[in-house]
DNA sequence: CCTCCTCGGAGAATGCCGTTCTCCGGCGGA
DNA sequence: TCCGCCGGAGAACGGCATTCTCCGAGGAGG
């Protein structure tokens, strides 16, 4: 029924719009130190809306991080595309994310998705068990590529993909956290020189 | 002056006896649920005391990690030292975190001190940014070890020691928030098997 | 022994913010 | 025109960190 049909169409467009806000004030204020009236207020909506659409202020966050994870894998593929070799591809999934993180300067955006990501996976973890996973699925398939290539050592590439991840999302998180002090950049480096070291033939 | 000695072994009474209220809610909560109230109270202490030893609820936080840090890295050092082989103490600093992570089957503790990392790395960064190095020391000392025995490719003993211990972290991150299924033992032997492989020898 | 004076305890007050609730106006249908 | 319903605006509530106020105890000085 048409009524029905733009209900829902006028929905997505609310936590659309909600999400857009809530990422322009982290952007702005670099945190989530913005509060659900001001996202409402920014997204022209009223709590009632937003309270329709998210069970709390959680779920926005969970909506934000998903959307930008699926953005970010799609934003890696296309700089692993450009590189011809499955080495030289899986080194750009290596140190590519870090190229993400600094805006003149400063990590506004990264920091938050760092900050607030651990406690969504413990009080959201079915939400937030899978909202990485596009990246995860970008480095299987530069490490596969690597394997099938004779680049890196045969092995489960899920596995080692994931390792690598995890490798990688930790070292932006010390970045982030002021806890290394050298630029990203040259963390990249080091991090594809031990990766690199890790996956290759004995 | 006597009065003045006196008040500082109070202060560091009441700060002790906060820190250990705040572990036992900890633990007994399964998260950093507790409340300032809940910590004076089990204390024994006032509000006033409490907050003249500490600026705010993150600096007890800080402080229980920080004394968090220092055992755990002694315990470490402890396993560590049954080992002879230096290949083997390595081994053992990079798997050993993963035997602190579960009681029971549960995993409320580390999941506290991981939840909250993050966000007091921003909050009080240059408070936290030391906060895990005893860790960082006794891996660096595994690493060294480990070269001069010719067990490891030469290096950087600092450096390889920082990006083992953030890639062992992250993965116990992972772990305490449900994004990996496995078990503890399961993450910690492939996760030695990829880290035995980067430090080889070429 | 009485009087201040200071220090700390108890806990009330404040402020913030997420979440919920209430009221009200407008709009579509009879 | 009247009736319901839906959504907006924002007031009310609840929890909690932090601050403030008051009060009593205990020591120093007369």
């Amino acid at each position: 029924m048409a009524v029905g049909a733009r209900d829902v169409v006028v929905a997505d467009d609310v936590a659309a719009r909600a999400v857009e806000a809530a990422r322009e004030l982290v952007w702005e204020a670099g945190g989530p130190g913005f509060t659900v009236a001001q996202v409402v207020a920014r997204a022209g909506t009223s709590l009632k809306s937003f309270y329709r659409c998210f069970a709390g202020k959680d779920e926005l966050l969970v909506a934000m991080f998903a959307q930008d994870a699926r953005r970010g894998a799609e934003a890696l593929e296309a700089m692993m595309a450009v590189e011809p070799e499955p080495l030289a591809r899986l080194q750009v999934a290596v140190t590519g994310l870090f190229r993400f993180l600094s805006v003149d300067g400063r990590l506004p955006y990264a920091a938050t998705l760092v900050r607030e990501h651990l406690r969504l996976a413990e009080s959201r973890p079915d939400q937030l068990r899978h909202v990485l996973d596009p990246f995860v699925a970008v480095f299987e398939q530069a490490v596969a590529g690597a394997q099938a290539a004779g680049a890196a050592r045969p092995g489960d590439a899920r596995r080692d993909a994931r390792i690598l991840f995890h490798v990688v999302v930790s070292h932006v998180h010390a970045i982030v956290c002021h806890q290394i002090d050298d630029p990203p950049g040259a963390v990249a480096e080091q991090l594809w020189a031990f990766c690199h070291a890790a996956l290759r033939r004995p």
